[in-house]
DNA sequence: AATTAATTTGACTATTTTTGTCAAAACAAA
DNA sequence: TTTGTTTTGACAAAAATAGTCAAATTAATT
């Protein structure tokens, strides 16, 4: 199961940098990315996609684990889980149809 | 698909009370509930179960309806709703585990 | 159509939450 | 011990959210 910050932690170390080199590149304070990498802190969507192309990775896998954990934080202490995701699921598809089609 | 608003609204017209009665009851301004009652702004658990106590309604099934109301929202816009969800079942669940059981 | 009742809207403030910055603390490696 | 790296926490700035209220709108009655 690997979060949004472990990927972006392992595969800063598979490129051998450290904090203050991504934090530069990024323009991002390291001690910000430190708390991305450890889940402490949870990115903008924009921040998400800096990471995605410093890091040559897929966006939309980024930010489809970034999503997941922000909503996996919000149901964890729920009871229902499947349920609600389900529901959830529905709506989202019944609301998208109502904005573009009509 | 009946959103959390939907829900509350429908109760409420089916009891025959205005928004002020409601208002006064559960001790929430009325524009609020108005809000509430339209998804224009989202109440707390709290306010969620005061609605449920007042309407008599499965607190349970109450907290889902907004819940995925609020998950829907955020994966609204975004590709890929399906493969999000299921990550982020996956995660709630592992987190969950991690969390009581170890 | 006029009056009354009910709902919705929007402006405003207050409160809470999130954000970034920074320096010091903690940790690891040399 | 010295140097390099990561983590932590305090702080202030900025942004998001919440509640209050009155006026505007809409709906219902008479």
């Amino acid at each position: 199961m690997e979060t949004f910050g472990d990927i972006i932690k392992n595969k800063r170390e598979s490129k051998g940098l450290i904090l203050r080199q991504v934090a530069y590149a990024l323009d991002i304070d390291q001690a910000i990315v430190s708390k991305f990498e450890r889940g402490e802190r949870k990115p903008s969507k924009e921040q998400v996609e800096k990471f995605a192309e410093f890091y040559d990775l897929d966006k939309n896998k980024l930010i489809t684990s970034w999503l997941s954990d922000q909503i996996a934080n919000t149901i964890l202490y729920e009871e229902n889980i499947g349920e609600v995701l389900k529901v959830a699921e529905e709506k989202a598809i019944y609301l998208k149809t109502i904005h573009d089609g009509k």
